[in-house]
Formats: structure tokens, sequence, C-alpha cells
DNA sequence: TCCATTCACATACAACCTGTATCTGAGTCT
DNA sequence: AGACTCAGATACAGGTTGTATGTGAATGGA
């Protein structure tokens, strides 16, 4: 790796967290590429050659923040065998880490309209879901859940724990919220149970 | 009621109509009020005169489908009076309305970025939100599910009816889908009842 | 070592879009 | 009939994205 492609592939990681740092905090459509090219100290000519545009960039983030938040949940879950607790300690594990309202601003609300719907199902199918899948099929292999369709379940269970996690992130008080959420998530996914404990 | 105020009730009736198609067709983002009222016949001085602004304008368009969103769906549930059969006749009722792309795309995907969660919630706690609300409420009097916080546990299955009507309004083949996800939902929300049937 | 080439990044420009301030003329009230 | 109100039009200013073009340093072969 030359001199030069080690400078390009600075200014493009500066870049990158810049633009992570303010759509977080903003939001998409209220920051403007000017004050993230000022911030990284370049100018909109460079996002424009390391990247096809705001959009773009925008995405790159978003992959970005799919993955890390992935690796976290399922480092969380990596001593985790038993498939009966696996989904709750999953549960658990991610509203953990989804309680950053940032994070849930750009990866659950902006994502999808600026992506488009499809896009951002595409790449979470990449992710995200790709987790949930893994743990309901564990749990259908073992027989702790009823065996069906997974697919359509993932999506739902993922529609539900963005919105708690949405939910905690907005919260005035986040800690109670997510004593309040818990118990619900930890509610409906139980009942996928076939045994289900008593409640 | 004078001939002015007439006229001006009808252009608003008017901009809302075709910024709802616009906003349907093309999202949000798409589409600019330059377009809205040249379609309308008008000038922007008009739509401002009338609303404070595009996001306004968006705003009253959002709550409008809503609130059809809702009479619809409650109109089609009003002859169900056993809670048991309302949970699964709810559902149906949901994904019978929500299979349209167009609606799907504003109030889904669009409304949460364009209006800011907090607000998008709090429309939606006047209307889907207290349809779900409702329905749990009357489960949990009748013993069909457990008594447990209604608040969380409608957001939740908010979020999974949500997630499961734009996974229907994008699909290739909606019908198909529909038939896929549909299982899926019931799956999940009859989880909550007390005594399932047999799956 | 020198020169042509490449490429990361900067500069300049054009199109567009939103919001606001001001204007106009038809309708309304006394 | 005249003053007033207000729906809607016009005009303008600021800001934003994308693109086309320019530049200078790093590279690589002769």
């Amino acid at each position: 790796m030359s001199t030069r492609d080690e400078r390009a592939d600075e200014t493009r990681r500066e870049l990158l967290r810049v633009a992570r740092e303010l759509f977080a905090d903003r939001g998409y459509a209220a920051v403007g590429t000017e004050e993230i090219v000022a911030r990284a100290g370049l100018t909109r000519g460079a996002l424009y050659h390391h990247f096809q545009g705001k959009r773009d960039l925008f995405r790159a983030v978003h992959e970005q923040l799919e993955e890390e938040l992935v690796a976290e949940i399922a480092s969380g879950l990596a001593g985790v065998a038993d498939p009966e607790v696996l989904l709750d300690a999953g549960v658990r594990a991610f509203l953990d880490s989804c309680t950053d309202p940032r994070l849930a601003r750009v990866t659950l609300v902006d994502a999808p309209t600026v992506l488009g719907w499809s896009q951002w199902r595409e790449i979470d199918e990449r992710h995200g879901l790709g987790l949930v899948t893994a743990a309901l099929s564990g749990a259908m292999d073992a027989g702790v859940i009823a065996r069906q369709d997974v697919r359509p379940l993932a999506h739902l269970v993922i529609g539900a724990l963005g919105e708690a996690a949405l939910l905690i992130a907005n919260a005035e008080d986040p800690a109670a919220m997510r004593r309040q959420v818990e118990p619900a998530v930890l509610a409906l996914v139980g009942g996928l149970r076939v045994h289900p404990p008593d409640r």
C-alpha cells in the first residue's frame, strides 16, 4: 500500500467517522454535505470522489453501524448454547445495544426512507435479520418453538424489536422504559414456545 | 359559510388530494411543492397560506390516511364481539387494509422520518395504537391473554404489524406474500393467549 | 534522474428547492 | 358605496446537491 493510497484510505475513514456522528445527532436531512467535509477538514470534492453522493455516504455509515451492532450482539451471545435461553438472552442483548438514540435514529428511522425500504431490507437481511433467523431456526430445531416458515416470522420479530428500541431510545427515562418494555418483548417472543413457562 | 370560505375550503382539500397522491407515489423527498401546486392549478402562495409548509402538508396527509385506515378497520370489526376471535380478525383486517404500497410508504416509511419519531408516535397514539390497545385490553379483560402492561405490548404489536404490511406491500407478488406472512402474525399474536389453540 | 501519467482532492458552476416578504384583487361588512 | 379582509399570486433570498473541470503531488517506467 503506497503513501497515496494510505492517505486516501485515511480521508475515507475520516469522512465516514464525521458523517456518522452528524447523521446520528441530527438526522440525514438536517445535515448538509458541506458541514460534513468542513468538519473533516476537506471539501465536497473529496466526498464525491470517495462516494457516489450523500446517499451513498449514508449507506456506508448505516452498513457500518449494522455490522458493529450484530458483532456486538453476537459476541455477547457467544457463550449461550441452549436455544431455550438463547431467545431471551438475544432479546436482552438487542435491547442493550439498541438503546442509543443516535444509533436508533440512523438505522431504524432514517435508513428506510433514505435508502428505500427494499434496499434497507436487503441490507438488513445480510446482518440483523440473519441473526434473528439463526436464533429462531435453532429454537425450532431444538423443538422449543413450533416449526414454521422462519422468514416472515423473523421479519415480524425484527419489527417488534425495532419498535422496542425506538420506544426506549426516545423515552425521557430510557432505563425505566427499558424495564417496562423488556417484559413485553419477552412475553411476545416467549409466546412462540411450544411449552410456555408459567406466566 | 360564505362563498369565499367555500372556495378556500375547496382549494385546501384539493391541495391535500394532490399531495396525497404524489407523496404516496414517489415519497416525500422526491416531490417538490411546485409540482403539487401546479397539479392543483395553483401557486405556492396558496400552499403556504393554508399550511405552515411542506412538512405540515405532509402531516395533514398522514393524519388523513391514519384516520381512514382506522375507520376502515374498525368498521370491518364492528360485528365481532368475542375478544377471542377479535384478535385474529383484527390482524386480518389490518393486513387487508395496509397492503397498498402507496399507503404504506407514507404512513410507515416516510412519516417517522419527516415528522420525527416522537410526533409520529404521538399521532399514532391517537389512531392506530388506540385500536390495538383496545383489542388487547379487551382480550385481557376476557381472560384470553395474560394481564400485563398494555402500552408497551401494543407498541410491539404495531411494530410487527407495520413490518408485515411493508413486507406485503413491497413484495413482487403481494397476494402470495400475504399468505406467507399472515400465519406468522397470527402465531406471534396468538402466542399471547393463555390457552393457545393447538398448533 | 526525468518526464509522462495517474489520481486524490479542490474549485467553480448550474439547477433546484424551500421559506418569506410583499402585492393584488375579489369578496364581505357596515 | 367605501373601507377592510383575506385567499392566493408574485418576487426574492438563502441554501443544497450534483457535476464538470482544474491542479499539484505521488508514481512508475525509460
